[in-house]
DNA sequence: AAAAAAGCAGACTTTTTGGTCTGTAAAATA
DNA sequence: TATTTTACAGACCAAAAAGTCTGCTTTTTT
């Protein structure tokens, strides 16, 4: 295990990372990511032996602590209640309280960012790509799911529009967000789709009044 | 009004449209524009003067096309409904309709690519993208209100969290859509929307069934 | 028709950028 | 401790990118 040499490529993919989320990949020069990381070529490339490789590893790496976080969400929400959507609220408010918290999370989105420049890089990005955000829509799709064979719902739906609605929601309102300079905004976006799901499922409404922000269901 | 110098203008601007849909600003070099469109270095410089001189430019040309037709199309759903749900509902529904056909909004939105890159660009291009963001959320935010002032909402809610929650569903739905390569996935988001207007305003249900695609009302 | 200006072609120049190479200090291993 | 490998530093290089310049053709104006 290469601590050390570790420790300076995650320092390169972070700030990496920084750099990307402002000005897009492309639009992100190496000597850029060394001026702002204080770094020097020699090790830059001793750590990536080229940009389309260094484009592979930051997706990959982002996503593997993306996916952490989320899964982590997840089994919180899922450990501090039993019904499917307080479990569903909980999390939302959870990724609320994220994204109006995080530094990096309020930027926008990197699968965005890749998205929007995808023709620049190969297919097995392009492909990661669509792999996190299905992986990251199903997330939602499942529990959606035990939340309609459990309640409902006013009109019909299904848990794969829903759990697609939000994710489209998200990176939505992270665009405005950034677009405006207006922090909360996506927060307010999924506070508003929040109280679509108490319009969806009236039965939920009268079952549990003020369920949220318990840690003692289990 | 220089005609044959005017269209091949157009002829670069809409060149480098297409190729900034797909790389992004950053990642489209103006050789790859001269060589996509058939277009001379100096004639390219003859039309603008560099290349952050076309990327406002482009812009400006985008968004005053853009939001003719937006223009247009509200403007034909006014004329053919005089309930403002029924106008809203049908300017969705011709929306959708742009989406699935047009070759150039099926592939993103241009404001969308222009923000994840915003710092590469000046004050003036960034606050530009906002105005228009800010303009067309207007377009919605006056007809719910007018929504708003007529049906009672199931729920409390504002014109502008609805604006902004349609605008971000597509906005969303754009990147989820090119991402997955999969058509018609921003299209069946906003037909989710449409749902849950109907939810949200219960009394218009009742009133009027099928009152689309008639334009027999003034 | 003459003059002037606009529109364009393409070689050339400059700057930026990605990437290499040689050498060296620090770790890890034998 | 000797040796080998890892981790870096930074000068250097070649390709790509933005941008210039000169001159020719077409259009417009007088």
């Amino acid at each position: 295990m290469g601590t050390k040499g570790e420790k300076s490529r995650e320092h390169i993919l972070a700030t990496t990372r920084r750099l990307v989320m402002q000005n897009g990949f492309s639009g992100t020069a190496i000597d850029d990511i060394l001026a702002a990381g204080g770094v020097s070529k020699g090790a830059f490339f001793h750590h990536f032996k080229s940009k389309a490789h260094l484009a592979s590893e930051l997706l990959h790496w982002h996503a593997r602590q993306d996916m952490r976080m989320f899964r982590a969400m997840v089994a919180e929400a899922e450990a501090s209640h039993d019904d499917p959507m307080d479990q569903m609220l909980h999390f939302i408010e959870a990724f609320e309280d994220y994204l109006s918290t995080s530094e990096a999370a309020s930027r926008g989105c990197m699968y965005a960012v890749y998205t929007y420049e995808n023709m620049k890089f190969g297919e097995e990005v392009q492909d990661f790509v669509a792999t996190v955000l299905r992986d990251w829509t199903a997330l939602y799709i499942r529990k959606f799911q035990e939340i309609l064979d459990r309640y409902e719902p006013a009109r019909q739906v299904s848990a794969k529009e829903l759990a697609e609605m939000f994710v489209s929601i998200i990176e939505g309102g992270l665009i405005l967000q950034r677009a405006y300079g207006n922090a909360g905004m996506t927060a307010r976006q999924s506070q508003h789709f929040r109280g679509y799901l108490g319009l969806l499922f009236p039965q939920y409404q009268r079952q549990a009044a003020t369920p949220r922000r318990a840690a003692s269901a289990a």
